[in-house]
DNA sequence: CGTACTCCATGTAAATGGAGTACGGTGCTTTACT
């Protein structure tokens, strides 16, 4: 017997498996073609990165490996409230039991749970994973899958708002690296990149379906006065049919757009995150049962949830990325039936994003921190560097982060701090580190330009945005504005091939390496991994662009 | 980066413009105190 006809005879034994899992304990009649080839993988033992709309049934694909693999099943989860659903999900489900381990309750009992084997699946956020203590507990119970939701997080919160999440690939190895999936709805191809490189996945299977939302009609409207803008959004809001969310960049602009809504006789909602818990939980149930026209929210709103009805999602602003825009109007039109996504816009709003992303890394910390680890020659534990320096903990972190990544120190599995390079000197450290993080800011602003490259294209909008997510789409929607008004021209007779087709590896004089991402007949954009996105007129291209 | 607000000067007052300034998103956790 060859060698393809064992894999296949192995591969279609464990499809049978898992489709008999899916059906006993889920009640799942058939998985889709996505969900059966992850699933295998994990089985496999390989790392799988999966990008899969949400409601595409996700979830299902660690759910089911894990009643077929011995030791519990961590989740990575951003959110309590997330955990606290899928918890109560699996609980009525015969799937072997499930604890979410927070700040709600006690940690030592709930990580209790998981060593007496009393739990198939324990949620955890990134900064419970950041105590050593606690991925001590969980390697002792020798967990046999990971999960990482919503991994997109990484790459958007991992530098500055959440750092924790750049430390799991450290946790994933102490946890002995079972098969790990990543999974989310969105990611275009350098923050899958990202997500590979910084879990730590070693030659993961990657998984990439149903980018297009067909149904979901794409328009933008430029304004140059805000207040034209803000009651050309109101009018529209005010007057369309079904449930509906805008998405607007202050919290103050919750209350004042959902006021005028309530005025022009709507239900409408605010939504932000400096509401309390009640007022939060009062207006998703709100949006879940569908008893609101509108709901008004800053970013805050969304994640997690799955209302298969949403006919619109407005923007007062532009978000600060394509793939923070996607996100947003992915929430339209789960079901299927016609959606929109309108985008009020004004130039002048992207600056607020600019600010959003500013936040340049202190060299002088980085520096004092380098210095200090060094001299202590051995092992420095980071809460005493936090007080000796007064910086936060997650400021701390930020700065640990960035050195570690310039390859002067490492945080150690007991979560102490060892300076590490024996080339590197405190100065030469700080320096990398700012260096590296003012590369990432470089790509972050360059996101914001491709967001206004979305808003001002006079092409396609749909091809704008799937070319983004490294999709090669041919030819137009002639479903978005563009599109309509005639005013999208015919894309070039695809060039997918020669030095420049799309996806091909290039290498810049100054930028270094990127990948081509989208071609038209007179230029193209290229994504650099040092700079992010740059669009470059081919004619000019010649002396400082070759293929690689 | 852009907006909204306050304060101030102004050739007998009221309103206007310029200067200066405050503010802006996402969540975890821990701790102190009812």
């Amino acid at each position: 017997m060859g060698l393809r006809t064992t894999l296949k005879g192995r591969f279609g034994q464990r499809g049978r498996r898992l489709r008999a899992t899916a059906k006993h304990r889920f009640g799942w009649q058939r998985l889709r073609s996505g969900q059966q080839e992850a699933m295998e993988h994990l089985l496999g033992g390989r790392d799988v990165l999966l990008v899969m709309p949400t409601g595409g049934g996700k979830s299902a694909v660690y759910q089911v490996p894990a009643q077929l693999l011995d030791g519990p099943t961590i989740v990575v989860s951003p959110l309590i409230a997330l955990q606290r659903d899928q918890v109560t999900g699996l609980l009525k489900a015969d799937a072997g039991g499930a604890v979410a381990v927070n700040s709600t309750s006690s940690v030592a009992a709930g990580l209790e749970q998981v060593t007496a084997g009393e739990a198939e699946f324990v949620f955890l956020s990134p900064e419970q994973l950041a105590k050593p203590d606690v991925v001590e507990k969980l390697a002792q119970a020798r967990p046999s899958l990971i999960a990482i939701d919503e991994a997109h997080c990484v790459s958007s919160w991992g530098h500055d708002f959440r750092p924790d999440y750049q430390r799991l690939g450290k946790v994933i190895k102490r946890l002995g690296h079972p098969p790990v999936v990543a999974m989310t709805a969105t990611a275009a191809p350098n923050v899958r990149e990202e997500i590979v490189r910084s879990l730590g996945l070693i030659d993961p299977v990657e998984i990439v379906r149903g980018f297009d939302r067909p149904n979901i009609a794409l328009e933008v409207r430029r304004f140059v006065r805000e207040e034209d803008k803000s009651q050309a959004l109101i009018e529209d809001a005010a007057t369309r049919d079904g449930l509906g969310l805008v998405y607007v960049a202050t919290r103050k602009e919750t209350e004042e757009y959902a006021a005028a809504l309530a005025a022009r006789g709507r239900r409408a909602e605010a939504y932000h995150a400096g509401l309390r818990n009640a007022e939060r939980t009062r207006v998703q149930e709100l949006f879940t049962a569908g008893d609101v026209d509108t709901v008004v929210a800053t970013s805050a709103f969304g994640m997690g949830i799955d209302r298969p009805d949403v006919r619109y999602v407005l923007h007062a602003q532009p978000p600060e990325s394509p793939d923070a825009y996607y996100q947003e109007i992915g929430r339209a039109g789960r079901d299927g039936a016609p959606a929109t996504a309108v985008l009020f816009y004004r130039q002048e709003d992207l600056g607020l994003r600019r600010f959003f992303a500013g936040g340049r890394a202190d060299g002088e910390a980085l520096l004092r921190v380098a210095t200090l680890v060094k001299e202590h020659a051995g092992t420095v534990p980071a809460g005493e560097l936090a007080a000796l320096l007064k910086v936060r903990p997650s400021h701390l972190t930020r700065l640990v982060n960035l050195l570690e990544q310039a390859g002067a120190l490492t945080v150690t599995d007991t979560g102490d701090l060892r300076y590490t390079s024996r080339k590197l000197t405190p100065e030469r450290a700080a320096a990398r580190a700012v260096e590296l993080d003012e590369s990432r800011h470089r790509v972050d602003d360059s996101r914001i330009d491709m967001m206004r490259g979305y808003a001002e294209t006079r092409g396609c909008r749909r091809r704008f945005l799937l070319e983004y997510f490294g999709e090669p789409y041919t030819g137009t929607c002639g479903s978005c504005d563009t599109c309509l008004d005639g005013g999208a021209p015919e894309p070039a007779p695809a060039p997918q091939e020669g030095p420049f087709a799309v996806q091909a590896k290039v290498t810049h004089k100054m930028w270094g390496q990127g990948t081509v991402m989208s071609r038209e007949p007179d230029r193209i954009t290229v994504v650099f991994d040092s700079v992010g996105y740059k669009t470059l007129s081919l004619g000019a291209v010649e002396d400082v662009l070759r293929p690689l």
